[in-house]
DNA sequence: TTTCAATATTGACATATATCAATTTCTCAA
DNA sequence: TTGAGAAATTGATATATGTCAATATTGAAA
C-alpha cells in the first residue's frame, strides 16, 4: 500500500492509483505488475504519463522507436499492421487493464505495429529504460515480462495463421466469435467498430466482408443491425470457423 | 572452461562438448548460452540428449507438449505451421547453432509449430524444466532468453505478414531472397529444398510457385536448374518483393 | 541398364476474392 | 429539419490463385 503523498505523486492522473491501473486482481490476463514490490513498482511509475485519446487517434505507430510501452487503463484498441499500399490487418483488440509493448520491446525497440484508439481511451506509457533496469534486478519480472510478452505473440502469430490458412467464411465466424467471446463477453453485442475494421480483422475487404455477412444472416445463423450482431447458432458457426 | 571429466559426460555425443554447441562465438545470432557460469550450462547440459534425424523425419511435432527445447547443432530443419487441409506453411529455416523452443516455451508449454529435418541433422534436447529453474536465478539469463524468444517471435510474424500483404511474386521473391540471403549466402545455391516446400514458405501451391519462377526466368531475374538458383537482378527482385 | 516412383512442369479450367461504380442508409452539424 | 459527408450495401466484372489432369523428368533400386 502506498500513502498518500505517493498516490499524490501520481500528477495529472488522479484516479490512476497504482493499484488501479497494475495490481494483481485488475491487471487483465497479465499478473506482470503484480509481483513487484512497491519499491519497485513505484520507481516504474514514477514518471508514467497518462494521456487521453479519441475514437480513430493514433496511440502508438509502427516503425517508430519504442520508448514507452502503454497500459490501457479505460477503453479499447486496435492493434493494426500497417501494410504497403493502405492494406491494414487488425491482429487483435485490447481492452481495459492490459498491456502492450508495441512488439519489439527488449529487442529492437521499434514498434512493429499501429496501436489506434476504437473508443475514448485513457492509457498510460511507462518508460521502457525503468523497466529493463528492473528486470536485470528481479529475475521473476523478468519471467513474467517473458511470458507475457511470449503470449501476445502467440496470440498474433494463431490469428495470422487462422487468415493464411481458411477461407472468407472460417475467417468470418472467427471475427464474429472472438468478438462475442473475448471482447464484448454478451451475446447480441453492440460494436463500435466498423465494417472495414471487421474486415480488417478478417483480412478481407469491407464488400466481401459484408456479403459473408448476409450469408451468416440468410442461413439464420446469425442477426445482425448496422451496429450490433447477435450470434444465433453458435455451434455451426464454431464449426465453419473450423473447418476453415 | 570445463575439464577432461566434464567433457566426457557428455555421453553419446562426444564431438559435442559444450563450447561447440553454445559458446558465444559459434551459437549464431543468439548469446543466450553464452552468458551462464560454467557450473549453470553444466546444469543445463547435464542430461541433455542428442539425436540425428534423416531428411523428412519430424524433430518436434506441433500440439504436443513441450519439455525440451531444441539446439541444432549441425544441419538444416523448417518450421511449419501445420493447418487443417494438409495446408502447411513453412515459417522459417533454421541452421548450425540456433536454438528452439516451439514457440510456447515458459507459455503455455505446448509446441505450436512443427520442426522437420531437413538435411541430415544432430540436434541436441535440453530439459525445460532446468532452464526455467536458471531462469528465476539468473536474471542476465532471463533477459537473454527473452530477446531471443522475442526475435523468433518477431521474424515469423514478419514473414507471416509479408505473406497476407503480397501477392504472389512478391512471396516468391521474398523466398529467393531469404534463401540467397539467410539462408545458403552464395549466389548460385543449389538446395535441397523441394518446389513443394519453397512453395510453402512462399504460402501457395506448388503450381503457381514454378509459374511465378518461370515469369522471372523468362524476365531475365534469375536462372534455374532443378534445384540451384542464381538470382541475376538481386535489385529488381528487391523492388518486386517491396511492392508486394 | 531398365524400371518405377517421386518430383517437376504444363495446360485448361474453376473459384475465391478484389475492384469499381452505383445506390442507399445513417449521422450529425448547421 | 435539412443537407452533406461518411458508412453500408448491392451488383457487375476483373483478377489472382487454386484445382485437376496429363505429361515429362529425374534419381534411386533392382
Amino acid at each position: 500500500m502506498l500513502d498518500e503523498k505517493e498516490k499524490s505523486r501520481c500528477g495529472d492522473c488522479l484516479e490512476c492509483k497504482y493499484e488501479c491501473c497494475f495490481s494483481n486482481q485488475q491487471c487483465g490476463d497479465s499478473h506482470i505488475f503484480g509481483i513487484l514490490a512497491s519499491d519497485e513498482l513505484h520507481m516504474l511509475m514514477d514518471n508514467k504519463r497518462q494521456i487521453h485519446f479519441r475514437p480513430g487517434e493514433t496511440i502508438m505507430k509502427q516503425n517508430t522507436p519504442l520508448t514507452h510501452l502503454v497500459c490501457i487503463k479505460s477503453g479499447m484498441a486496435k492493434v493494426v499492421s500497417e501494410g504497403p499500399k493502405g492494406k491494414n490487418l487488425i491482429l487483435q483488440i485490447i481492452k481495459d487493464h492490459s498491456i502492450f509493448t508495441g512488439g519489439g520491446a527488449i529487442t529492437d525497440d521499434f514498434r512493429h505495429f499501429t496501436v489506434a484508439a476504437v473508443t475514448e481511451i485513457d492509457c498510460c506509457f511507462v518508460d521502457t529504460s525503468r523497466l529493463y533496469s528492473l528486470l536485470t534486478k528481479n529475475s521473476s519480472f523478468a519471467i513474467e515480462l517473458l511470458k507475457h510478452c511470449n503470449t501476445q505473440h502467440l496470440k498474433m502469430l494463431t490469428s495470422l495463421i487462422n487468415l493464411s490458412h481458411k477461407y472468407m467464411p472460417g475467417r468470418v465466424a472467427d471475427t464474429l466469435l472472438y468478438l462475442k467471446n473475448i471482447i464484448f463477453e454478451t451475446n447480441p453485442y453492440n460494436f463500435i467498430l466498423s465494417k472495414q475494421e471487421l474486415a480488417d480483422m478478417s483480412g478481407m475487404t469491407k464488400e466481401s466482408f459484408i456479403r459473408s455477412l448476409k450469408e451468416f444472416e440468410d442461413s439464420g445463423l446469425i442477426r445482425h443491425t448496422r451496429n450490433s450482431i447477435e450470434i444465433l447458432k453458435e455451434s455451426e458457426l464454431t464449426e465453419i470457423s473450423r473447418n476453415g
